[in-house]
DNA sequence: TTGTACGCGTTATCAA
DNA sequence: TTGATAACGCGTACAA
C-alpha cells in the first residue's frame, strides 16, 4: 500500500495524497476527508525510508546510551522516551558498550540515518574533543556537562557532580566522620568519575581532613562488583575508615555487601552514602543513603533542550540540575 | 558521497561499486582493491535508506522491549547486542511501556522498516493471537514460550516458568514451611504471571498443602513498589506464613523490606525467593534466594534461531532454556 | 568482468 | 486546488 494506491483509490493525484499527510496547506477540505478516510480503511503506513531518502534528513531523534549496566540509565530512556512520543519525531535507541567510543558511533549513525538531533547518555570529553567535529545535527550530552567544550551544536544537561559529590562528603563530615574513603570511578577515562573525586577532595581540604587518594581512594567502573572488589581492597590496606562514598549506587551495594562480608556493619561501624538516587535504593535494608539526581528534570530539560535547537535553531546551552542528598539509613552519626 | 562518486573516482561504474560492498562476487581482485581503497579514503557510509527503499527489506533486527523496569530485560538486550554485534545486521531496540500491545507495535514497526526479523521481549499471548498474523518476517519471543501459539514465523526461547515457579516453591516445602505466600505477577495480563502461579499451585497440590489464592497470593505489576506493597496487604490478610515466593526478584526485593518495615526478619522469621537472578541479588544483605534464568542462554538461543530463519528459512521452534534454584541468604529451613 | 538504465515510495517544483 | 514529473541513492536486470 504506497500513495500511489492511495491516489488511486481516491482519484486524487500522488501530490494531493502526499499534501493531506503532511498536513500541507493547499487541498481542500473534500478532498482531505476523503483521502483521510481512505488511509483510515486501508491501514496505510509511510514508508520511512522513501521519505527519508528523499528529505534527505530522517525525521528522527537519535539516543546513544553509553553502558547498559548503569541502570539510571533506564530510566532516563524511560523518561525520555515518553516525553518524545508526545511528539511526531521517532526516538532511536542505540546502546553501547561503557568502553566504546561514542562520539565516533554517533557519526556512523549519522550517516546512516540522518537523524535531526543526538542525545548522549554518557560520554567523556575527550572522545568529543576528538571527534565531534564530525558532527553535524544539535546534540545534548546528558549526565555529563559539556559546558567547557569548544562546540555550537552541543548543550548538556548535567547535575554538578563535583559539587554533588562535595556535598555528599560533606554530609559524612557533618555526621561527625574523619575518615573517609571513596570507591570511586575512573578518573582517567570517565568525566563523572573525575569530577566526582575532585568533589571529594574539595570538600575533604575544606574541612581539613586527611584524605590520600593512594589510600583512601579506589576508582573502577560502574558496577555491583567492581564496588565490591574495590571496597574489598580499601579494606585491605585502610582498615579504619568509618565512613564510605561510592560515587554510584550500584558501586555502594557491592560496597556494602564487601563490608558486610569483613564483618562489618551498616551503618553502625561504617556509614555508607551512594550517589543516582536509583528507585531501588530506598528499599534495600538497610535504605541507601544518597545523592539523588533527578531523572525527571534531566530527561525533560534535554528533550525541550534538544526540540529547540532542532525546531527553532536555538542556541546550545549547559544546564545543571537540581539534586538532593538523603540521608536514609545506611548513614549514621559517628560516636567515638 | 554516494556511490555515484565512488564510481567516477575509481572508474569504474555504479553497479560494480554496489558489488564490491556488498560482497557479491563477478568482480575482479583489482577492482576490489580500488574501491575498498577509495571506500577508505573517503568515508563513505552507505545510505541505509536508500539501500532499504530498494531492497523493499530493511537489513535491520528488531527488538520490541515490553517494559523498561524490568531490570533483567536490560541485561538481555545487552547480550543479544553483543551477539548481533558480531554480523552486520544492525539492531533496533525499541521499548514500550509494560501495558502497551507489543505485537501491533511491531505491526506499526514492520510497515516502517520492514526489519528481516524480530525479537519480543515479553508479551502476552493475547495479544499474538488477535494481531500476530498481520506480521510477515520471523519472530522470536523471548522469556515466553509460543508453543502454544498456531503461528508459523514465531519461534520462542524461554525458562519453563511453570515448572520453574513450582520448584522454586518445592524448594520453600523441602525446608520445611507448610504456610506459603506468593507476591504474583497479574494472571490474566500476564503469561508469566500465570504460569509461575500455576506453577505454585502445582508443588502445593503435590505436597498436599494448603494454598488459597485469594489469601495467599496476590497478583501485581514486576516492580519494586508492587512488591512492597502486595505484601503488605498478604500481611495484613494473613499474618502467619513463613515463607514467601516473589515471582519476581524486584517484587522479592520489595517484598524484603515490607516484611522488616512490619517487625519481621529474612530470614529468620519469614524466608524469601525470588525469581530470574538478577546480577544484583547476590550482593544484597541477606543475598537473594532467587531461581536463576539463563540471561546468556536465551541471548544466544534466540538470537541462533532468528538468524537461523532470516539466513536459512529454518522452521520455528520453541525451546526451553535451563534455570537454576538457587537457596542463598534470604531463605532457610523452618524450625517450630 | 563491467556498465547502463530502471524503479523502489516519497516530496517538491511547476504548470495547469 | 490540483496533477505530472523529476529527483533522492541504491541494487540489479540486462546488455555489452
Amino acid at each position: 500500500m504506497t500513495i500511489k494506491d492511495l491516489a488511486k483509490e481516491t482519484g486524487y493525484g500522488v501530490a494531493t495524497v502526499s499534501r493531506v499527510l503532511n498536513n500541507h496547506p493547499n487541498v481542500s477540505e473534500k478532498a482531505r476527508r476523503c483521502i483521510l478516510e481512505a488511509v483510515e480503511k486501508s491501514g496505510f503506513q509511510i514508508n520511512e525510508n522513501a521519505k527519508q531518502l528523499k528529505q534527505q534528513k530522517a525525521t528522527s531523534i537519535l539516543v546513544v546510551v553509553k553502558g547498559t549496566s548503569n541502570e539510571m540509565f533506564g530510566s532516563l530512556v524511560e523518561a525520555i522516551q515518553s516525553r518524545v512520543s508526545e511528539t511526531d519525531y521517532p526516538l532511536f535507541v542505540d546502546y553501547i558498550d561503557e568502553d566504546a567510543n561514542e562520539v565516533l558511533r554517533a557519526v556512523t549513525l549519522c550517516r546512516e540515518k540522518k537523524p535531526l538531533g543526538i542525545l548522549f547518555l554518557g560520554g567523556n570529553s575527550q572522545n568529543f574533543l576528538a571527534d565531534f567535529e564530525k558532527i553535524e545535527p544539535p546534540c545534548v550530552l546528558v549526565s555529563n556537562s559539556a559546558s567547557g567544550l569548544p562546540f555550537k551544536n552541543l548543550s548538556s544537561v548535567a547535575t554538578d557532580d563535583r559539587f554533588a559529590a562535595k556535598c555528599a562528603v560533606d554530609s559524612l563530615i557533618e555526621l561527625g566522620h574523619r575518615k573517609i574513603a571513596v570507591v570511586g570511578g575512573d578518573r582517567e577515562n570517565s568525566d563523572t568519575g573525575r569530577l566526582r573525586f575532585e568533589g571529594c577532595v574539595d570538600s575533604c581540604s575544606e574541612h581539613k581532613i586527611d584524605f590520600d587518594p593512594e589510600k583512601d581512594y579506589c576508582g573502577v567502573r560502574f558496577s555491583y562488583q567492581d564496588g565490591y572488589d574495590a571496597t574489598k581492597k580499601l579494606l585491605a590496606e585502610n582498615r579504619d575508615f568509618t565512613a564510605l562514598f561510592a560515587v554510584a549506587d550500584v558501586m555502594a551495594i557491592g560496597a556494602i555487601r564487601a563490608l558486610r562480608d569483613s564483618g562489618l556493619r551498616v551503618p553502625e561501624d561504617v556509614s555508607v552514602i551512594g550517589f543516582d538516587g536509583l528507585r531501588l535504593g530506598s528499599f534495600l535494608v538497610p535504605k541507601l543513603s544518597t545523592v539523588e539526581q533527578s531523572v525527571e528534570a534531566m530527561a525533560e530539560r534535554s528533550v525541550d533542550i534538544l526540540l529547540r535547537c532542532i525546531e527553532k535553531n536555538g542556541p546550545s546551552v549547559h544546564e545543571t540540575v537540581p539534586f538532593r542528598v538523603h540521608q536514609r539509613e545506611s548513614t549514621k552519626p559517628f560516636k567515638q
